[in-house]
DNA sequence: ATGATATTTAAATAATATTTACGCAAATTT
DNA sequence: AAATTTGCGTAAATATTATTTAAATATCAT
């Protein structure tokens, strides 16, 4: 693992340095803000470990420029207080993590194998469904069309995720009572028609387009136009 | 720099203090170990340098005393011979360093340099994490919000914890009761909504923003609005 | 062991979702 | 065009899920 550290106290930074360098990670150091910035742009370091109050660029300052060029090397800022203030800037302008002084190194340690950690991690696979303007998280139950967040509850998500999985295609009562209630057998109620008629309410009426479109006699299908 | 100069010959006091003097350490001096031990007690120095042999407490059991007590501070004792079962005696009982008389000024100067600086370098721990206003800190069992201090009992922390970590998600009863109870089968316990609810009172019904919302039927999420 | 505090269980209340029932409208058949 | 079938919309009835409170049990520190 390598790490840029930027931090003007000299002697803080060769104690740190000898520390991390016996747990096999390489430190690169600058003493100022800018030349932080050139290092941070020169290579690829796993974490960036920032004091806030360094010369020349401050902390957060430099968070935002490396961001702004799209670097997106975790940076730690650290700070001498615990100073509320200063965390949600921090957070705000794009650091990943803080450290109020004094800190204890084992933390340090910790929290730079996390960061380095949490940078190569791959994604955690979204399900999402989509079709034309509409997107559907399955995992988050969260159901977007038109950039607008519209609320389903449990059934009606259901039936929802029935149609996007088979759009398109023309869809009988009988099936969606069995695949979506788990009705086997001839019924006589009309939940289906009740369900469609709820998610038309929520989806389709507050926009112009419609998307779902009843066949008669034969179900339902999910299509534009 | 500050530093205990815990010795029973006034000449040799008279003479390091007017030397230190010189290279900006104030010294604090006491005749024997007892009066030694107060002044320990009552200011904070960055070293103490004992005799061996002093009047009342000698330097180890005076070491003993202060780690006994919590007090970490540096610790170099003097002694007159060359004396081996002294030196391990001296550090297993707490001691950071040791010289033997006569010894070079400039020496003395060295190591109170070296254990000065150690002493700030690896100092007292914190783990935080952050989400909106409120920020929790792991060692210290602390939560905060908006800067004002909430007491959480331990599975109430853990809650709260679990979810700012999973922040922006939505996450099951099932999945915390897994998570944060390490329940693995089914339940009819109501324990994590019963905790959901404790939580709630602390976190944000004192406020005016809530940030635990539940997602009927799936679980709940910690975000805003 | 005792008292204080924390956790869990249990039961009552509240909120929300689902299903049923039925009148009306639209489409299809005769 | 009348009769019939099929779908739609609404509201009330029922069921499910969530919240709150209090009491019972367990845990911890002294």
């Amino acid at each position: 693992m390598k790490i840029l550290l930027i931090e003007d106290e000299e002697k803080a930074v060769k104690a740190l340095k000898k520390g991390l360098n016996e747990h096999n990670i390489d430190v690169d150091f600058a003493l100022n803000g800018s030349r932080g910035i050139e290092l941070a742009e020169l290579n690829e370091y796993d974490v960036i470990i920032s004091d806030i109050i360094v010369p020349g660029v401050n902390g957060f300052d430099l968070t935002k420029n490396l961001r702004s060029k799209g670097i997106k090397t975790p940076v730690i800022l650290l700070t001498a207080l615990n100073a509320t203030d200063d965390k949600v800037l921090g957070l705000e302008v794009g650091a990943d993590d803080y450290l109020t002084k004094p800190y204890e190194f084992k933390e340090l340690l910790a929290r730079l194998k996390a960061l380095s950690r949490r940078g190569k991690e791959i994604p955690p696979p979204k399900l999402i469904l989509t079709f034309g303007d509409s997107e559907m998280n399955l995992t988050g139950k969260e159901f977007i069309r038109d950039g607008k967040k519209i609320e389903l509850t449990p059934k009606e998500f259901a039936l929802m995720e029935y149609f996007i999985r088979n759009q398109g295609r023309v869809i009988s009562k009988t099936e969606i009572a069995e695949k979506v209630w788990d009705i086997n057998f001839e019924t006589t109620s009309n939940v289906v028609e009740v369900y469609v008629n709820y998610l038309r309410n929520k989806v389709d009426k507050p926009f112009e387009k419609k998307i779902i479109h009843t066949v008669f006699g034969v179900g339902y299908v999910l299509k534009d136009g």
